[in-house]
DNA sequence: TTATTATTTCGATTATACTAGAAATTTTTA
DNA sequence: TAAAAATTTCTAGTATAATCGAAATAATAA
């Protein structure tokens, strides 16, 4: 996962709203639930919940199929574990090279 | 932690420049870097760098210390632990309540 | 076809974020 | 004390995001 793309899926989790419902289709599982549900369960208001969904299937965390009137969705699951493996491995390691760390020491020189 | 908190501090890990800053930070470890390096390194305006070294110092990612002219950043490793764990211990697990299901089926139905 | 339900688009408001130059401040060294 | 280096504050322009009501559309059922 690429830092641009990364960065761009966690501003997508960093909005309060959206964090909420990929919550809630984290716990409604794989087999998801109607966009309808999730508007009366967390109490968002219809067009703003579409705002939001939009955004989450823009980054490739939800998917979406239509059965009857409802729109099911549900979330990406490796998509969020590409997110939290990214702040794991590509982060959470040491690995700044020794000839990078003598420069930081000439700069701070 | 909570919701609220995940979610402010995902979106300071969303913006690129500062995801970029701390990808830095990670790989130079527990002893840190002065700002200026960071400047230097990633080549960011001083005033841009400053500006979101204090956001990410507002969410607790970031350690400061001065030492004679420079001022030492660090991650806090325990922080981004606390949220990427938060993706996958809150997020990545179906728990939806039965009666929780029942209600979803019903709203679809 | 008409009515009903589910979802989206439109449009407008309001708020917040990003960026960076110039000037100011702080700290150290000469 | 004066000069130099590091960092911050100030300020302002520009861009993007969040919110949601009302109207429009889509899909099904009566």
């Amino acid at each position: 996962m690429e830092l641009e793309d990364a960065a761009e899926t966690l501003a997508q989790l960093g909005n309060p709203t959206r964090l909420e419902v990929v919550r809630y289709l984290v716990k409604a599982g794989p087999s998801g639930v109607p966009v309808g549900s999730i508007q009366k369960q967390l109490k968002i208001p219809a067009s703003t919940l579409t705002h939001h969904l939009k955004h989450l299937k823009g980054v490739g965390l939800l998917m979406q199929k239509r059965e009857k009137t409802n729109l099911w969705c549900s979330i990406n699951f490796d998509r969020l574990h590409e997110v939290s493996d990214f702040l794991l491995k590509e982060c959470c390691s040491f690995s700044l090279r020794e000839s990078d760390k003598a420069k930081t020491e000439r700069d701070a020189a």
